[in-house]
Formats: C-alpha cells, sequence, structure tokens
DNA sequence: AACTTGTGCAATCAAATAATTGCATGTATA
DNA sequence: TATACATGCAATTATTTGATTGCACAAGTT
C-alpha cells in the first residue's frame, strides 16, 4: 500500500473489482460494503482507501457515516488504454467481415 | 508468478502493458521486445510467460528465434468487464445532453 | 564437432501487497 | 456526560511480486 496508486493496480484485485461493481448500483457505507464480503471491515477499508487515492470512487460525510460513491469518470481511462486494441479488433472484424461476403458471393 | 494468472493482474504491471503495447504494431522476438526496455531479457521472458498464461499473447517457434504477438481476443474480455460502467457513464451523457438541449429550448 | 545465438528455467532477494489485530477519533444518543 | 456506533490509522505478518544471476538446451554457423 505505497506508491503505486494507478487505476490498473487498482482493478487488479478481485475485491477491488467487486466493490466497483457493488458501487456501480448504488453509494454504500463502508459497514455495508464489508457484508458482502468474507473478510474484515478493516481490509475494506484499505481498498477503499485505494480506490479513493486512485480516484475511482468518491465518500462524502453523512452524520456519522461515510458514504462511498463511483466515480465513473476514472473508469474511462480504461477504456481509453483499450482504445488501441479496440482499433485492431474492429479492424480484423471487418477483414472477417468481407472473408465472409465473398464467401457468400462465391457460393 | 503462481497461481493467479488473471487478465487484470497481467495488466496491472505497467512495462507487461508497454509490451502488449509494442505487440500491437507488430509480432517480436522476446530479445526485440527487452531491447525496448531498461530490464534483463530475462524479465521481459518472465513478463511474456504471464502473458502467455493468460492468453493475452501466444508464440511460435521461427528457427532459433520465438515470435511473440498479440492474442487481441482476450483483450475484449476487459472491455466486457467495463460493459457494466459504459452503461453508467453513458447514462449520464445522456442524462447532461437532455439537459443542455432543455437549456436550449428555455434560451 | 566446436562455437555462437536465442531462449527458458531455477534459485535468490528486496520490495510490495493484503489481511489481521488493536487503538484512536468523531458523531450520535441515552 | 457516559456510552455505543462508524470509521480510519498503525504495527505486524505471511504471501506475492519483480528483478537479477547463473545455468541448461536447442538451433543454426563455422
Amino acid at each position: 500500500m505505497k506508491v503505486r496508486r494507478d487505476i490498473f493496480q487498482a482493478i487488479a484485485d478481485p475485491t477491488r473489482r467487486a466493490i466497483l461493481t457493488l458501487l456501480a448500483f448504488q453509494a454504500l457505507t463502508p459497514n455495508t460494503i464489508a457484508e458482502h464480503f468474507d473478510t474484515t471491515r478493516q481490509a475494506v477499508s484499505k481498498h477503499l482507501k485505494i480506490l479513493s487515492e486512485c480516484e475511482l470512487v468518491k465518500y462524502r460525510q453523512q452524520g456519522r457515516e461515510i458514504i462511498y460513491e463511483l466515480e465513473i469518470d476514472k473508469m474511462k481511462e480504461i477504456d481509453l488504454w483499450l482504445e488501441q486494441f479496440r482499433k485492431i479488433w474492429e479492424t480484423k472484424f471487418n477483414q472477417l467481415d468481407s472473408v465472409l461476403s465473398t464467401f457468400r458471393i462465391n457460393k
């Protein structure tokens, strides 16, 4: 839990990915989140810390509770990284597509 | 380098992400890949092993060289995971869109 | 056959990670 | 004000990770 603080590093952990999925449905408190996992509240708290350091989640105090919610914009950065590969698979798909249509023509 | 062998874990490492980007342009041998990094050939070799265990790359022997190439299909799994969040940010965008058009109507 | 080249694998080590336990703090409620 | 609840932070520990060094081996070259 030191210097990395990188989105890709953040989503590498399956628990953190599950937390993000949970928060995609609704904003929740650390305690409620922890109930969904077979681990201690403190462990979840650490995951939340990492996620908020990466700005994948944000939180607001509400009385004595803290509500965590997804910060969807940061997710787009992963999408952005994928873009370079998406180009390739779309090209491949188009190539396959033209092969298929040629096939049809020859039939 | 044990049991995990998970795509998200694989792309967590910056060197591995860079290798994937390199391979997006062309298939390369381990030695050529290593030249691009400030690290030993063996370290790169380990990264390649992890990447191929995850099926993010594949390789073929060519004489005494081994050619590694991107296995683009596996990348789509990351895209698939992002799907659940993409839905959200597209909704938000649409909401913004309707706010903007209302604004225009009222002007 | 001897040598060079390209590569993987094993052992080792430092650093990072994830989880636990215990403690501290702030906010409500009796 | 005393108590209970929600949460974060620190210290500790086991596991995992990433890198290095050295060795083995197979495929070409001389």
